[in-house]
DNA sequence: TCATCTATTCTGAGTAATTCATAATAAATC
DNA sequence: GATTTATTATGAATTACTCAGAATAGATGA
């Protein structure tokens, strides 16, 4: 037998060409959150004692703050929410939370590309050049907008924005 | 004399509108967050102590997230960094963070009303009444631009997004 | 294949930001 | 001015996260 040093995952390569070992709490916390897009570091821990009985939370922060910063995770901060991460890195794409139930969709930009960089500076404000520009949309999904038309049957006011 | 009992300030009559009780503490708060825009709660407890010199840090985070539903106050939620909060609440801005000092600047509308709204729903995503649409720019401001220009004269990677 | 080096993880504690339950206080109304 | 109850204060607790130092284990080279 030669040597069984660690499982072949997809992963180990990002890892390696971000200049990372491979571990195998790094690989169970980056299948843990590519299974289940938009968890938090709470939902990571238990996903990822099924594999790992003995990780610890404070390993789970570590390695979600590596991955995060090597490239390979991206983390989403929500309102009211703990950061969340998800392993769709390298496209353009934003968040929409359900402010009824906290669900999170992903959402394509909205405008191409450019309007993204090109924000218009309100008066008395200084100028700076853009780098990332983070879209979260709020608002209701079908499954709680149907749920609260059984209880008042009036339409949600579309708040201009 | 009659009674003295609250100083006449503007924000009386917004408070009366909104069903909420004029009181002093939430005159200075608002008064505070109206002269510094984007204060975090300390921030916020520190320049209402000038006034009232025995508000607790406690009290504040109440009336802030009080005002803050009552629709006279707007939380934002930059990255790493403690919510803030501005009086500036029925018009339609974002804001940019400098990643060098985190200075925050307010950003009106990169393009119009309705792409705000109009999310592209990335594939497998359900959909939603979108309400709200909060854009966080990060970036570099002139400031930082120019010092770190003179530690390492090389133009800052524009990351396409 | 083993020894070494050091990145990574674990252990245990600590902190910042915020919330909660309950008692005291003070605007608003009568 | 008395009453009602929204609001604030008191004191403690919680959540989300970070840090320092010790133990462990990938990666590299002999």
């Amino acid at each position: 037998m030669t040597e069984a040093t660690l499982p072949a995952s997809p992963w180990a390569g990002s890892l390696r060409s971000a200049g990372r070992r491979v571990t195998k709490q790094r690989l169970a916390v980056l299948a843990a959150v590519e299974r289940s897009p938009h968890s938090t570091a709470d939902d990571v821990v238990s996903a990822v004692r099924a594999e790992l009985a003995d990780i610890t939370v404070q390993s789970v922060y570590v390695v979600l703050a590596d991955l995060t910063v090597s490239g390979l995770l991206r983390r989403i901060e929500t309102p009211n929410s703990p950061a969340r991460y998800e392993t769709r890195v390298n496209d353009n794409h934003h968040h929409a939370v359900c402010t009824g139930c906290g669900r999170i969709e992903d959402v394509d930009c909205a405008v191409g590309h450019a309007p993204c960089l090109t924000p218009a500076w309100s008066p008395g404000s200084g100028q700076m050049t853009i780098q990332i520009a983070d879209v979260v949309y709020q608002g209701v999904c079908n499954d709680c907008r149907e749920a609260s038309r059984e209880e008042s049957p009036e339409l949600p006011e579309l708040e201009k924005h």
